[in-house]
DNA sequence: GCATAACTGAGGTACGCACCTCAGGGCAAG
DNA sequence: CTTGCCCTGAGGTGCGTACCTCAGTTATGC
């Protein structure tokens, strides 16, 4: 028979008040007692029955997304998976909503950050570009309490939140291996395409693919990072105007989340069929241009992954429970036609 | 407030008893009563809450990992993952623990499987290979209320089990691709290993690899599957034998799970820095192969998240409810240097 | 040695549900 | 009509923990 509470005081020689106090940090305890009862626990094995604890506490968890209102396909995918989950964590207490905000607006995020209150939510995902004044709201989030995991997108990593998202330094490098060993050592040029290259995502993806280049397809040269800004009519001008300019192009990278828009703007000048692709994100665009090879590879980072690694650390946190690393870690996928 | 049992008998303008027969589909209820439960049920949202439902049954789960007692590397990385959960899951009420059998011995596996007693066991995750024999006893298994999960290993697949792993021939077609594309054209051979090719995995991942290749780069040659027999000193004949007799070998293919033996024996007569070398699953060796050149890309499946899958598969099946599909899809994952 | 603060134990209630008993009502077959 | 069966409600207990009160005990400072 497991051990309850009952059992541990038995074993401590203590009341049952007392393993109470020990157990959930309350004042009034001696030094001795909290000894005492620790080491009863190693002793007979005592594991709190988390389903006792929950109804006892009779706790919820209230956890919102915070995504950024501009986006194309991958966005859509991200907020269908927080639906989904909406629903299936209803049963575990938990109730999960999302916002779309103007995120490069860095002081209408820290608004809005702000005005959350701590008595309505218990958690936030926050998907938006590191800024001081984002900075400094995350702080005074996590001093109200309110726990934040830093989603996906590339702030600089705060020390006190967690991080779900890939390493995009060894995302962008996968990218570059790809790109080397696809073009078979034939020499040309490289179209790199970004929606901005402010925010720290394709800084680092941009960085981890030059890098890679450089080292083992030198032939190869990356040409600099074009930015869409998200604006189709200014995409279907600027791409099509480099792959004029570049007849000797033999890759693409789509280094943004979104490779529709920019995909399109080329496959006006060019048959992507007959060039090296790689992109990010698997949503319906990409996985259709994989199966129809215009695009060669795509680099993922699994939304559902994501979503519920983000809640299962707000949830942890908010237990006061460190989450498990190891589960957590989201995996740079490599997606080609065949593993879809 | 969330709607509790109370609230429900209440809109149901039935009693809490009634409520709990319906819940729990105890006999003697008039359909009327039924139609009135779960037509309030639909109408005010309620939903029961599991932790006091866990804590009313005090029920807990006991799972058994069965695996083979052969094996290598990934074995090894298996049996670790089931014993780090094992701790963890000890929190949650379920106990896991693993066996290793002669999984060759499909007598043996039958005569193991019928022994485990419903008892103590209430989910099995069965690592062994297809036969008569095994798929009677699994039967014989869901007959006596144990629930079975075919785990990564080839059965076929029985429609009344679920199966927990990757779609075979698409991960030896994504072999085949990463060979095709990485060899760049060059006319050659390609050495195929295998353990066994009596495994159901083997057949479907050579089969996709070779659909692939005479599909897509026909002026590669595929040799027939070499089987070591997960024997060291054979592989240690075999392999340089063939590569002597092959030297337009411009590739290998190691399509079992164990790729330490066949490539150390392989680099006793070539540098695989100069070959394109595909294997399966991440292990100390594969992974360091990586690094190191030996290995160009490596197929997995993340065996954590098998273990987990199966986990919470069997756990869903003992509470009767239905797994969340979408979330036990286990990734063909494709591994480069890059991505580790 | 006395006041005060720090500690301890006993006992209770609550959380939401599963599972049990038992009494009584309705209904059909004989 | 009775007998028996199906159905229903009322009420209780227990699961393991959190959180509360209050009385009583032990250290601490002065």
């Amino acid at each position: 028979m497991r051990p309850t509470a009952k059992d541990l005081a038995e074993a401590a020689g203590v009341s049952l008040a007392t393993v109470d106090r020990v157990l959930n940090d309350r004042p009034n305890v001696s030094k001795k007692a909290v000894r005492s009862v620790n080491e009863a626990i190693e002793r007979i094995g005592f594991i709190r029955n988390p389903a006792a604890v929950s109804l006892a506490r009779n706790k919820s968890y209230r956890f919102r997304f915070v995504l950024p209102r501009s986006g194309d396909l991958y966005l859509r995918e991200l907020s269908q998976r927080v639906k989904e989950l909406k629903a299936v964590l209803k049963a575990d207490l938990t109730e999960v909503d999302y916002v779309q905000i103007s995120v490069d607006d860095a002081h209408g995020v820290a608004k809005y950050l702000q005005g959350i209150d701590e008595e309505e939510i218990d958690g936030v995902a926050l998907m938006a570009p590191e800024s001081p004044q984002v900075r400094d709201a995350v702080a005074r989030l996590l001093e109200r309490n309110i726990k934040v995991v830093q989603f996906l997108s590339g702030q600089e990593k705060l020390p006190e939140a967690d991080f779900v998202g890939v390493d995009n330094f060894a995302a962008g490098a996968t990218a570059g291996k790809l790109i080397g060993r696809f073009t078979c050592g034939k020499p040309g040029k490289v179209m790199v395409v970004a929606e901005t290259m402010q925010s720290m995502d394709s800084i680092q993806r941009r960085h981890g693919f030059d890098t890679k280049i450089n080292e083992q397809f030198p032939y190869l040269q990356c040409l600099p990072s074009i930015e869409t800004h998200a604006d189709e009519a200014r995409a279907g001008q600027i791409i099509p105007r480099v792959l004029d300019n570049n007849r000797d192009i033999v890759a693409i990278y789509v280094l943004s989340s979104e490779a529709r828009v920019p995909l399109v703007a080329a496959a006006a000048k060019v048959d992507l069929v007959n060039l090296v692709v790689v992109a990010h994100e698997r949503t319906p665009f990409t996985q259709a241009a994989l199966c129809d090879n215009r695009i060669d590879a795509v680099i993922a980072q699994d939304p559902g992954h994501a979503v519920r690694s983000a809640i299962r650390i707000m949830r942890a946190r908010s237990d006061a429970r460190e989450p498990l690393a190891a589960q957590e870690r989201i995996r740079i996928e490599v997606l080609l036609k065949e593993n879809l």
